[in-house]
DNA sequence: ATGCAAATGCAAACTATTCGCATGTGATTA
DNA sequence: TAATCACATGCGAATAGTTTGCATTTGCAT
């Protein structure tokens, strides 16, 4: 029960399922689908019911606590922390793996862009594709 | 029948459904649908099958002949001809029309982070969004 | 023109997600 | 601390997008 402060500041009630949830959340070091944490939630607890983790984690994404992202051109939705700071992401083909990128190389590319598409342009989303050291190795 | 070389050079079967559905691809400056698809292909033709655009979408992608993508955080795939160039899509929040962008700021930036990840880097993408032009007016 | 592999249409299956409704639970108030 | 009530949960059914199995049709090499 660490996050009742944290449900408490974004006005939503304090529940096991929604702490257990923001745990697993919490302590993914990558994005990670509902399902997945229908699964983990399983390990650590009793069942829950996968339409109670949907609910929540669209509760915490209105509440701005998570971020949706369907990344990896995958068609189930992705789940992270938001940790409120402006991340990309390098992800590995082989074995999916996702890694944060340190900074962002496109505030003044936006800005040119701005002039010459009359666009106002307000976010942006990258992703880059290829293959971590590991997997490189190991395909040889 | 204007693609039979096309599918020849492919090595796949010229049919009425494909060349329809090639045109109506070719003819769109929009990354569209399924669903869009096999609308206007009613307009032009008689009815087709859903399930056959999909098959006809999968080929054409395993070909190389268009290219699918989630654009704009969607749930539904997207297609595009493949024109073989590099390009990224600046996407209005508003009225969701996508807009080509020209040129690609990467290059030299991927080097960079090669040699921080020890990933090898095999491609990316990019995604822009904001209000076009269009909608920023019309929205105050 | 014929034959056969491949394409199509239809319906049913599947996957990810959402919704309706009955029941249970957290947190406010007395 | 107990009563209350809005809100959270669980369950199953519904939905949306996509895929698959199978019978029928069609393109194209001969």
């Amino acid at each position: 029960m660490k996050q009742n402060k944290l449900f408490f500041n974004v006005g939503i009630k304090n529940t096991k399922q929604r702490n257990l949830v923001y745990d697993i959340l919490h302590q993914s070091s990558q994005p990670i689908t509902a399902e997945e944490i229908f699964l983990k939630y399983q390990e650590l607890d009793e069942a829950i019911s996968l339409s109670t983790i949907y609910r929540i984690l669209d509760l915490f994404s209105t509440k701005g606590l998570i971020i949706k992202t369907y990344i990896n051109e995958n068609t189930k939705a992705c789940f992270i922390i938001n940790h409120h700071d402006h991340k990309h992401y390098l992800i590995c083909k082989n074995c999916k793996k996702v890694v944060e990128i340190d900074g962002c190389p496109f505030t003044t590319y936006e800005k040119e862009l701005e002039e010459k598409t009359s666009f106002t342009i307000q976010g942006h989303k990258l992703e880059l594709f290829g293959l971590c050291g590991g997997c490189k190795d190991s395909l040889l």
